[in-house]
DNA sequence: AAGCAGATATATCAAAATGATATATTAGGG
DNA sequence: CCCTAATATATCATTTTGATATATCTGCTT
């Protein structure tokens, strides 16, 4: 089985719900999926034509003014390709926390500089959080809506893992001021 | 200012406690950081001769036996050029969850794949969180030791995520199944 | 003592993702 | 009418990832 580019496979799932071109692609990734997953016009755009070229999508549409906007929709066999990932139960999940990275070698300066970087990122999830509750809230309303509940399961995970952060956030600072547990 | 790898962050992370090898410094990052940060041989070998050729690092030990084998040690420069990247605040902190990204999109199929793909991410966290638990216990008996207090810190940020993942786990489950909150 | 598996050790490569930049058009506000 | 911001595609250098190649050494079994 060839193996699947992971952005081949957001892009599928998007055409799944709706045409779009590049750029909207780009936008949903952004607005919906950005907490968890990020995508990029250098890594769509080739990814476009490259399934157009293997038949996972077709151009249904390409400048109807003088402004070039490809639409793309999803084929049979896109459609297939989708499903064949999402039944596959091997996923790959990781964090890349660089205030994790210079916490763990925040020895080499003082404690000041570690609590420094604690709070920053504690603001930036106090900020985010807000964010996401907000999301929930709406969502929450509407869960008889499939679409809807599948945004929320995702939003939600946002929501308790944020709230994680900012219980550690208040323990490691408290531990890097005094010392104890 | 240049640009700075990740990477050469990391390896000065870790020759700022000891010399080691190309080899060593994997080992390292497998074992002490990498349920948040990741690093291969195909980048830190090319990073070592990079920073070696700026003066970040000298290699102090070349083959003793028959088996080569090359060790680095910080230079006071390299040294330098990890406090800076540590005291700059900016971090980037990014999640790369395939589960979610299934789960969003798993509209396209049954409730009951999405169902097995969060279980199958359950019992992966279970997993990881008693090792986490177990270091973090360890940890704890030497928060004294400032080298002890930062690993602790580290292990208990995934202490603490994990069990939320478990929390939201068992919710989004039960929203599977029943279709409510 | 021979043989073999597994750990040690460096190196390299294709594929993928990232982040930035180039280019051009269009819509809306002042 | 001009300017800014948003729309839209495309490309590129840099970085990361994951796999593979090559070779040595250690410890275990027979």
């Amino acid at each position: 089985m060839a193996r699947e580019k992971k952005i081949d496979m957001v892009i599928l799932g998007l055409l799944s719900h709706e045409d779009l071109s590049g750029y909207d692609i780009k936008k949903r990734i952004d607005s919906m999926i950005s907490f968890f997953w990020k995508g990029s016009f250098g890594n769509i755009y080739p990814a476009l034509k490259d399934m157009e070229e293997a038949g996972l999508v077709n151009r249904i549409s390409e400048s109807d003014s003088g402004r070039e906007k490809i639409i793309y929709k999803i084929t049979d066999k896109g459609s297939e390709s989708l499903k064949d990932w999402l039944k596959d139960e091997q996923a790959v999940n990781e964090i890349r926390y660089e205030t994790l990275l210079k916490l763990f070698f925040g020895g080499a300066l003082d404690k000041a500089v570690s609590l420094a970087n604690i709070e920053q990122f504690e603001n930036k999830v106090k900020g985010d959080l807000r964010l996401l509750k907000g999301y929930c809230e709406n969502l929450k309303e509407h869960l008889d809506n499939d679409d809807h509940m599948y945004y929320y399961l995702t939003a939600s995970f946002g929501v308790e893992t944020y709230e994680a952060y900012l219980k550690w956030c208040m323990k490691a600072k408290k531990i890097l001021k005094n010392g104890v547990v």
